[in-house]
DNA sequence: TCTATCAATCTTGCATACCAGATTTGTGCA
DNA sequence: TGCACAAATCTGGTATGCAAGATTGATAGA
């Protein structure tokens, strides 16, 4: 059996490593026979993801993960930015504990990148800034900032490039470099910077705002070097 | 019969209302009663709350408003701090309606803080923040604004007086003449010195460190001219 | 052949029943 | 009189069952 707690934090995780889309079905009778349990115990969990704007409901239609609107989208990464950059802006100093946790999870995201594992990779990046959240001192803004960041993950799906997951790493290292140096207002505006980035790598055209993007995706046009029409027994 | 959201949303404005102390028990039978609903209705309101912070459970003992750890106040007001001044400093304009709107709002207080209603004021005081975060355009950071204000409401239990209730209100109108003025830094730092304010006059020996703080006030030795000890029938 | 209506099925909504742990109360012994 | 142990009770924990709305597929009529 599995407790409500567990299979919250299972899809939160799952939605940190893209592991599950915007507008994925979370069936009750499914995750119950998947966490062998009961629905009971699954309405639990989908209730408090729910309060955390994860997941929604449609009323007798079933559960999905939620699919922001571009103003949800706008909202959640202001949020991000005034949280996070508040938190650099009011620290004095980071204790020697803390820096080194930290340390420890650029290496351990660097690893990801490298390892080629885009979930694992996906899930560090992200909570990374939980991480760094509760190293400042906050575990109630880093549970806010968990909750957020796995919003903007939701918006952000169109999945990053290794490149561009290479370069958020290392934009947390620099961020934790400056922190290290107690250069807090480089720090502040180094966030700023890397949130700003996240942000603007994002497609207009974002599907919440198309319910037909992911059929649209799929039957889009097929470039002529792959049509395999012509290629037809016959 | 009742839904679930108006029982989470009646207990929330009670906690804002200072009308549920912190540790009071929440029975699910007894709110079953009082809703005129299931178990089941209870249970899920209760969730929703937990995972905003509001309420505890402890096993198979029971749901209580949450008590509140010295760290856990100090982290509700850095997030207040954090959140609310953020949202006004990268604000550019404030909307007429939206001055409009806040300067009802603050109506409503002074009409409230004049008229004695003790619970109603503390509900308008508590979320005149939560409209402050709307008008400023962030719906999502005004939901953790209100998760974080009830939470500092239950430290600030120790009841408000009279008149700090209308220097409450009178900081509030500041806040939005700087606002209309334009002048976002001023209301920032009004901000600040706001939420600086209602922490420090908390009492260093909160209840949540003392157990049996509600049984000390309540069987604390009484005045003498009050005390009807040697005017006793026998 | 197309459309409209109806039935079968799937999915959540909600209540209830029963279980188990925690607390309190009562009782008997030292 | 005080303490320890046991039973009764109270409370949430969990599963299950049934109701009702939504969707899908089938069928019949135009």
């Amino acid at each position: 059996m599995t407790t409500a707690a567990e299979i919250s934090e299972r899809i939160t995780e799952s939605v940190m490593a893209q592991k599950l889309a915007p507008g994925a079905r979370l069936g009750e009778q499914q995750l119950a026979l998947l966490f062998n349990c009961s629905r009971t115990m699954v309405r639990e969990a989908l209730i408090r993801l729910a309060a955390r704007g994860i997941v929604t409901v449609s009323s007798r239609r079933g559960w999905y993960v939620v699919e922001l609107s571009v103003n949800d989208a706008r909202e959640a990464f202001e949020a991000r930015e005034v949280i996070e950059m508040g938190l650099i802006r009011r620290t004095q100093e980071v204790s020697k504990a803390a820096l080194k946790r930290l340390k420890n999870h650029v290496a351990r995201q660097k690893a990801a990148v490298a390892g080629g594992d885009v979930g694992l990779r996906s899930f560090l990046l992200a909570d990374f800034h939980v991480c760094l959240a509760e190293c400042l001192g906050n575990n109630l803004l880093a549970e806010a900032v968990r909750d957020m960041t796995a919003r903007t993950i939701l918006i952000a799906m169109l999945s990053q490039s290794a490149e561009e997951a290479e370069q958020s790493c290392n934009e947390h290292a620099e961020i934790v470099k400056a922190l290290e140096n107690r250069d807090f207002a480089l720090a502040e505006k180094l966030m700023q910077v890397h949130i700003g980035c996240s942000q603007s790598r994002l497609n207009p055209e974002s599907s919440a705002s198309d319910p037909l993007s992911e059929l649209r995706t799929a039957l889009s046009p097929i470039p002529p070097q792959f049509d395999r029409a012509d290629s037809k027994i016959g």
